[in-house]
DNA sequence: GGTATTTCGTACCAACCGGTAATTTATTGA
DNA sequence: TCAATAAATTACCGGTTGGTACGAAATACC
């Protein structure tokens, strides 16, 4: 096959495919839920064997941390891009309220918040995964309103903590509702009164 | 044994215990996980036998039921009564939140918040259930909300349903945050900050 | 005592779970 | 051509799931 020939080793070549392996789990486990989501259903989707899925990812959780870091790279990086633009604090709130009710990405709700919601159920390494990912979104979310609140932009009687992990929950409701199918609009509004105390 | 002698009836007596089967079953699903508490761990901890168990609720989706008609009248149902005590618009908010935020009981999160984030698991009579716990809920709250716009309490350019579906995203949340092992404190920080736009 | 009746619980079912041993297949190097 | 090597997969593992068949046990009636 069209695989790295330039390293011909010995042995029969490598079929398999990590990559479509990866965004069928990672497809199935958004679109649907990771914990009624068997390995073997993975297999099928991704029409790959079991073992050849186990020399990949090692383990259920191997595969679920995979997943977690993809989604973490491909959806999450962009909204922290976000946080950093040049734009205005009032425009990166709305940015991020916009993001949360309307993109049509977050339309099945956000996979790491279906993730954390039942961490328990999952391995060691993806319960780390996802603890790092929520302490580097609290980060971000608290240098969001740090730098608003040296810029003038921002001024409150809560600490810019207290105002990231608020800003963190309530988005993630926001996600929720629209895995739970409510409609963009009622989203988008009630987004907005949540937030208004950190206008 | 104490069975109901005066309808002596003909065969084995029974000696199943419904009562405990539902009390236990209650504690498990509520402290930690119904989707992660298999029927036999229920049987193990009620000190039932399989058969028995089926016998008094047919199925693991009717015993899911029972307990969640269970819950919805020991725990839920104080909550309705509160909404239509005779207080005031404020003391009865702020009573939501004490509950939500303080009350021993929902220091594990509420079990029908929980169920309801993940029913797709849930059979055929469990989701009916939930779904009708979640508008006599909705109801109360819009209730609750057209009696203060009436009595001048409220006043405001959304709907009370509007305001109602809010109420219950947001105390649900609370509860989310309370299972999640959120300090009381902080939660009812948060909450009091999301429901600024009630008052 | 005998028998009809009802409940009890042991011991089992097929389906599925995550995970792997072992065989087959495809390639390279001599 | 033929061993050495490495990846593919078939066919299986023990365990758990929700659910039940069936014989043992306990009562009432005759």
């Amino acid at each position: 096959m069209d695989k790295i020939e330039h390293t011909a080793r010995r042995g029969r070549p490598s079929t398999r495919n990590r990559e479509q392996v990866l965004e069928n789990a990672l497809h199935a486990y958004w679109q649907d839920d990771r914990a009624a989501t068997s390995v073997n259903a993975i297999c099928t989707l991704a029409g790959v064997s079991k073992p050849s899925l186990y020399r990949d990812f090692g383990s259920e959780d191997g595969l679920t941390t995979a997943v977690l870091e993809r989604y973490r790279d491909w959806v999450l990086a962009p909204l922290g891009a976000l946080l950093t633009s040049p734009t205005s604090y009032a425009d990166k709130l709305q940015a991020l309220i916009d993001f949360a009710s309307e993109d049509p990405q977050m339309a099945t709700g956000c996979l790491f918040v279906k993730m954390r919601s039942t961490r328990s159920r999952f391995g060691e390494q993806t319960q780390a995964t996802i603890a790092s990912i929520e302490t580097q979104l609290l980060h971000q979310y608290t240098q969001f309103f740090q730098a608003a609140e040296q810029s003038g932009e921002w001024a409150s009687p809560m600490s810019a903590e207290l105002a990231a992990g608020y800003l963190n929950e309530q988005l993630s409701l926001a996600a929720s509702q629209r895995a739970a199918g409510k409609a963009s609009d009622l989203v988008r509004w009630w987004l907005n009164l949540a937030l208004l105390g950190l206008r």
